[in-house]
Parts: C-alpha cells; structure tokens; sequence
DNA sequence: TCAACGCGTATGTCCGGACAATCGAACTAC
DNA sequence: GTAGTTCGATTGTCCGGACATACGCGTTGA
C-alpha cells in the first residue's frame, strides 16, 4: 500500500499581543504569512480547523476568519468547505498590484536612474484633457522622463498631470517615482487603466531611446485615479523590448 | 456662498428575500451593483451608515459589512472612517480577472474563430517541462492555433499542458477556449503567471500571421495553476499589435 | 483672524454563539 | 465488487452586541 496521499496537518506556534496596536486578525495573517515564506507551513498542508485554531490563539473564530481571509485574497491559501484550509503549492506569490515602473525597479534591487527631459505647463489637447477630466486648453502639467538602469536607457515616460495637484520638482523626480511624489501630496491612489501594446519606433523614439527606427517597442498607457474618482495622472509609455518586460500574477476572482 | 461639496446620501429601496438560497450579503451587494450601474447610486454619493442600513433590511451589520465589503473589494466603493461609504467616480469598473482571450473577445461582441494548426502529443523539453512541473521527456500536450478576427489572424496561440487533464477534441477547440474546457473538466483555475513584451517576427510568425518579417510582436507568456497549485497550462502567445492590445483595470491593495 | 480643542458620527475591530451546506470517507446493501 | 447511504468534520452564513479609532466640523480661545 502506497503511502497516503493526504497532506498533513501542521501545527506551528502562533502567538499574537492584544497590547500591539496591530490589528489581531492581522498579527495573525502575518504569522501565517511568515510561516509559509519561511517553509514551516509546506504547500499542500492544512492549516487545521479554524476553531481549534480561534482557541489555541485566544481569538474568536471571526477574528481567525478575517486573518485567513486576508491570505485567501491574496491567492496564498484555499479554502474548502468540509475540507480545511490549504497552503497553494507553487510560486503563487505576489498578485498584480498598481505600483510605479520605479518601484517595481528598486525592488528588484536596479537601482533606476531618471533622467528629466521637459517639466512643463501646457495647454491640454483634447485627448488629455478627456483623460484627465479637464476643460480643453487648460493648463495641464506635462513631464517627460528618460529611465535609465546600468546607464542604458530602458524607457520614454510622457505623463500629464492635472494643475494644483502635486508640486512638480525636477530634483525630486530624478530622486524618487512619480507615484511617490503623488502618495506623499496626500493623494490616495486607487485604481488605474491600463491598455499595453506594441508598435515600431519611429525616428525620434529610436533616436532617444537608442534603437533603430521601426524596431520593436513596448507600449503602455495608463490613467490612475485616487479615491474620489478623480483622474490624476495620464501616462504614455515605451518600453525598449529587449530591457522590459510586464510581469505579473492573476488570481481569479471566485 | 457657494453650493455645499457634500454629496447627498441616497436612500433607494433594497430588499433581501430570506427564502432564497442566494446568501444575503451578496443579495445586498447585488442590488447596490445593480443600483450603482442603472445610476440610481451616483458617483461621490454616501451610502448611509451601516447601522441605518442593516436596520432598514432587518440584517445583521456583520452581513451589512460583509455584502458593502465584497463591492470595495472590486472597487466599485471606497470607505472612510468617520465620513460614510462612497460611490467611487469615473468608469472604474471591472477589474483584472484571469480570462482567455476567447472569452474577452467573445464578451466584446467580436465572434472569434479559431483554426487548429497542430494537436499531438509531444515530449516535454527541459523548459516546459520546468514550467508544468513534470518530468523531462515525458509526455505533454502540444496545442498550435491562429485565432482570427473578421476573417483576419489575429494571434498564433501556442499551448503545452500535462497529460490526463482533459480531453483535447480538436473540434472542440475549434469552437471554444482552451480555459472553458479545462473548467468543464472540473478544474478550478486560480491564477496565472504572465510576461508581456515585445520583439520583432521571425519569417515563420510572419507567415503565420500576415505580416512582414521584423514587424512588432505583442507577445505573452503564461503559466496558469488550479487550486491545488498544480501547473494545468503553458502558453506561449504571439499578437498582432495593430489588431489586439491588453486592457485592464488595477487596483491598489490597501 | 486663526489655530487648538472637543464632540458627534461613521467605520474598524472583536467577541461568542448558532445553524446550514458541503466534502470525504467509512459503511452498508445489493 | 460496486454502488448508494450515512455520518463526522469543516467551512459558510448570520446574528446582536461592545468598544476603539479616525475624520469633519463647530466651538472656543489666543
């Protein structure tokens, strides 16, 4: 007879501190999320009953509910009804998050450079003034940026921002993201819209980027909104092919 | 003085139907959907508080919660301590799914149609079999199709998946998706791993595809797992940039 | 005039319990 | 041996309440 096929049941210590103004489900799901990064709890294995668990802890079952939850969003646990709950096998890491090409380069450890072209007011042409929701020929910011990594450059980054929004310093963006300088104006990004596709370059791309005309580009556009609906940064980008790529997990919305 | 900025609450008739097998929460969370997208719950307007709300219902303001939570989880509201519950402005809509790309053709009214190039059995090489998590040379599924818009090729589709899955019909494939097929075998996907870049065709993809040699490719590659995080599909997509780009929505996870 | 304070209000967190629905496996009957 | 049934285990749904926390705004004080 071959060996059985069910996972096992861990069984790990967890501890949580009522006097740590972090949420408790959330002390909960980060233990949890630390015991599976770290390997004690190995994909396949179950988590053990919730409400055992909710005693071990000192936790009502909700508050345990809520931690588990947290982690099932995110694609790291399963759910199963008359089952348990299992940690998901494989790589199923880091889902599709809206973050800032320069974020996602330094924490891969690039270390971008950026490079500031124009840092301008002009007035919206029609397309931009749709996509940010102001009147046509009003003021708008327009910002175009060269992003570099090991000198090279890997990116063209025109984006157009509405007035009043954000003190647009050119020191500062050759610092730090765009999306940075946004979230420390205050502003709560949201949700954005993304079309990627790809064309050839034309004379000017090529010439700035340091391709050859009608070689292959990566394009991306992107409007992101704060919390209140409002469109703060329309973005068009162009990515050199062989430097960048988009990387990213789904998860399905169950 | 000018006009209050304050959005006015709304209060608009909901019901629950205690009869129904429908959960409650979703019940709630459907009519406000509902409410949200016929407008009768405009964009910036307050919900009302939840005590109110599960009053107004005779439900629970745990159930009350959970049906609003469900709808700022995709985005549709944004809550704020102290303030209320907010209808969240602009077309931000639907968010990211993990979906084939018959079905976002098929919902955008499009009819595609698909031609099977190649259906064999194939051995893994050292590559796919790394990605499906399967032994090198053995046996894997190998999958060739050009999907067409409008009588015109629109993307070559090339798939590996593991043997045993599912039963590729060619004249199955030929009239739906790869991902309807592996749910109607009982398969439950939950995510995917995706790259989208960019290169110039080779002479054999430009054949395929109608276009000339060198021309921008969108390309993508994809790995998708089910719930017990096995790798059920390897894909490896080339698109016609001047037919099909990717469209998406993100939202931050806060 | 303007800044600091306090209050009301709404969501955030947490509890303890109850019953229903579903899955898997052991058991039973044919 | 096989198919159908029963049953235990576990999550899903729902309730009613309690206190904490943060935001907006009016009031107060300098």
């Amino acid at each position: 007879m071959p060996k059985p096929e069910v996972d096992p049941t861990v069984s790990l210590d967890l501890s949580v501190d009522r006097s740590s103004p972090v949420p408790l489900y959330f002390q909960l799901a980060q233990q949890l999320e630390a015991a599976i990064e770290h390997g004690a709890l190995t994909p396949g294995s179950l988590l053990g009953n919730e409400i055992e668990l909710a005693a071990r802890l000192g936790l009502s079952r909700p508050t345990v509910r809520q931690g588990i939850q947290s982690l099932v969003d995110r694609g790291l646990l399963v759910r199963r009804r008359g089952v348990g709950t299992q940690v998901v096998h494989s790589k199923v890491r880091r889902p599709l998050e809206l973050s800032s090409l320069y974020d996602d380069l330094e924490a891969a450890g690039q270390r971008p450079a950026t490079k500031v072209l124009v840092n301008t007011v002009v007035p919206a042409t029609a397309k931009v003034a749709a996509a940010l929701g102001v009147a046509e020929e009003s003021d708008v910011h327009r910002v175009e940026r060269l992003r570099l990594t090991h000198g090279e450059p890997m990116a063209y980054l025109c984006n157009y921002l509405p007035p009043g929004l954000v003190d647009l310093d050119t020191r500062q963006l050759e610092a730090t993201g765009l999306y940075r300088l946004l979230r420390a104006a205050g502003i709560t990004l949201h949700s954005a819209r993304q079309t990627i596709g790809a064309r050839a370059a034309t004379a000017d791309e090529a010439e700035r980027l340091g391709e050859d005309q009608g070689a292959p580009l990566l394009t991306m556009q992107r409007i992101t909104f704060d919390d209140t609906g409002r469109a703060v940064e329309l973005g068009t980008h162009t990515y050199r092919p062989s430097r960048y790529s988009f990387e990213f997990q789904l998860l399905v919305r169950s």
